[in-house]
RNA sequence: GCCCCGGUAGCUCAGUAGGAUAGAGCGGCUGCCUUCUAAGCAGCGGGUCGGGGGUUCAAAUCCUCCCCGGGGCGCCA
């Protein structure tokens, strides 16, 4: 409807720029859905563009536009020029009445779309290392790359979901120290610090407990977690594992206990993933030395120090970064590197990165490190996200990581449900902090709560069919109604609501920005829940055969709709609530 | 000091390929239960779009300077 109206709008251009010996193209003009329904429902600005080039008034443009644009039959219903040179238009109600259909015909397609063309996008995301349960920043992160998957998979991409395992590196090792010194503090024998402990440097730190000096990691996991961990290996193993090294059957134990967990989690707020990659896969694979060697190809590897440097100055960073520690061990940077061009290898024609803003700084050195190798790093995106605050009682409930009280995606979902959970991770853009209203989310209330609402809003089309099949009317067919009986302001208003989706879509995938849907899927609710409650002026099953149709034709349009768009957040459409 | 992200109604936030009178939810106030779910709906009140300059016919939106908040600037990840 759009691209046609375009095209007219185009087609009377060229010819105004002909009559007046203008040879350049038209200006790239736009033409959207003004916020007042009295500007009608397109609003083109074309005219105001041309003004200065054409040396004439933007309204006598406008009206000469208009008149041109008389010739056009049938898609269009009135033009108008208003304001300082807008050209507004108001389509046929036809226009609008066929859309019903149309939504019904095409069910779950309406509002899909072939940007991607089948092309292969990697959406990587939550790559969380196994030292414990999910915070909430992870559980946003978690929200906004499923979603963003969900929304280049409706635009026609080929879409992977990935997990970067971080299996490798200092911290697994530190992990391991943890365990062991809950492991042998529960069997008594902690103090004094064992001779381990205190050879290694990361070790040392001594912890009070009950009274009695215990050797426990510094920058290690406090978490009841990890204790229980160490009890369950104390109870299978009793001493047996004390002289075990704390990065041998603890790491282990700890890592897959923990992935365990991480899976479960996730698994209760519906999101899994194609591949779990691992980090230690390129180390066993000797992708690291290649890409050292690759880079040092190019000039950018030197060694002081004892450790290893990639030039980053030559990338137009300030500083160099080290990529081998003199202690021999890669900092996180360079399998990083190694990990993203193989994204390439595999044959990603784009690749999408979820990060939270604490890694933001790092993002530019990844990218540009693969683009030296040769890649276009224009292919690797970045979405980054702030995290969360959690509000109850207009108060923030503090937060600490270090000390493991921060508040578990496991035990927000308890306490929310996983819908309410996902749509309030999902509703705010993700660049921007995200509170989360726990007394709002607890609520059950369906009007407060706008998860709940939206869902209503889905429920009712049920309701409202369930309470035709009791009087024995069936649901249309997408051809069995006459939808030019949907002539209420109201009606027409819902339609043109639904018809916004595509481009709700289309957008929200190409910004990578899912809260598009998630307040579109409000405003609709917003006007099918007041159409619904205000059924004295127009109940949708009457006396009038025809009417009755062609409002259960809305019925279904409504439904298509809202369920797409629920499941495009990942949240289930109820039938009844 | 440098880099990134925010600053829009009492609160939480939409709105940035520049558009007309800046929107929503929550909270507040006032109404509506013979109804396809009142777990709902209608209405009212609420604003120097952080501030100053600039570009433009037109700026919350673009440029610039400043203020405030968050994050980051490691041989941590």
């Amino acid at each position: 409807m759009r691209e046609e109206l375009n095209r007219q709008i185009d087609r009377a251009l060229r010819g105004l720029l002909v009559e007046a010996g203008d040879q350049e193209d038209p200006p790239a003009f736009s033409l959207e859905v003004p916020r007042q329904s009295e500007h009608g429902d397109f609003s083109c600005n074309v005219a105001m563009l041309l003004a200065k080039r054409l040396k004439r008034k933007p309204r006598e443009i406008a009206t000469d536009l208009v008149a041109r644009l008389g010739d056009a039959g049938g898609l269009v219903a009135a033009a108008e020029v208003a304001g300082p040179g807008f050209i507004n238009i108001r389509l046929d109600a036809s226009n609008w009445q066929s859309l019903v259909a149309q939504i019904i015909e095409q069910g779950g397609d309406f509002g899909r779309c072939d940007i991607g063309r089948g092309r292969k996008i990697q959406v990587e995301f939550v790559s969380a290392n196994p030292t414990g349960p999910l915070s909430t920043g992870h559980g946003r992160q978690a929200v906004l790359g499923d979603c963003i998957a969900r929304l280049f998979e409706k635009a026609g991409w080929d879409v992977t979901r990935e997990y970067y395992f971080n299996d490798g590196g200092r911290q697994m090792r530190v992990l391991g120290e943890s365990v062991k010194a809950r492991y042998l503090e529960h069997l008594g024998l902690a103090a004094p610090p064992s001779a381990e402990s205190l050879a290694n440097p990361e070790s040392s730190w001594v912890e009070a407990v009950d009274g009695r000096p215990v050797a426990f990691p510094k920058d290690g996991y406090q978490g009841d977690y990890i204790a229980d961990i160490a009890k369950a290996l104390a109870d299978e193993h009793g001493e047996a594992l004390v002289d075990e090294p704390g990065d041998g059957l603890f790491r282990e134990t700890a890592q897959k206990e923990i992935f365990a967990d991480i899976d479960a989690t996730l698994e209760s707020i519906g999101i899994h993933f194609d591949v779990h990659y691992n980090e230690k896969s390129l180390y066993d694979e000797g992708k690291l030395e290649q890409v050292i060697d690759d880079l040092r190809a190019k000039g950018l590897i030197y060694e002081a120090d004892g450790a290893v440097w990639l030039a980053a100055e030559k990338l137009g960073f300030d500083r160099d970064r080290v990529v081998i520690k003199s202690s021999g061990e890669p900092t996180y940077l360079l399998p990083d590197i190694a990990y993203h061009r193989e994204k390439f290898h595999r044959g990603f024609d784009r690749v999408v990165d979820v990060q939270g803003a604490d890694h933001i700084e790092q993002f530019p050195y990844v990218r540009d490190a693969v683009a030296a190798l040769g890649f276009d790093a224009d292919r690797i995106e970045l979405v980054m996200h702030q995290f969360v605050t959690i509000t109850s009682d207009g108060q923030r409930v503090k937060q600490s990581t270090r000390k493991a009280t921060f508040v578990t995606v496991d035990e927000l979902v308890r306490d929310v449900g996983r819908d309410v959970f996902r749509f309030f991770m999902i509703e705010r853009k993700p660049e921007g902090h995200l509170d989360f209203d726990l007394d709002l989310a607890k609520d059950r209330n369906w009007r407060k709560n706008p998860a709940y609402y939206v869902q209503y809003a889905h429920a009712r089309t049920h309701g409202i069919e369930r309470k035709a099949a009791e009087i024995g009317v069936a649901m249309p067919s997408p051809d069995g109604f006459d939808a030019g009986q949907l002539a209420l302001p109201e009606e027409i208003e819902l339609v043109r609501k639904l018809g916004e989706f595509p481009e709700t879509v289309r957008r929200a995938a190409e910004t990578r920005a899912p809260h598009h849907i998630a307040y579109y899927l409000r405003d609709m609710a917003g006007l099918w829940n007041p159409y619904v409650q205000d059924g004295q002026q127009h109940r949708v099953l009457s006396d009038d055969d025809a009417l009755t149709a062609a409002r259960l034709g809305l019925v279904l349009a409504v439904r298509t709709v809202l369920r797409s768009g629920l499941e495009l957040l990942g949240l289930s459409a109820p039938e009844r609530m």
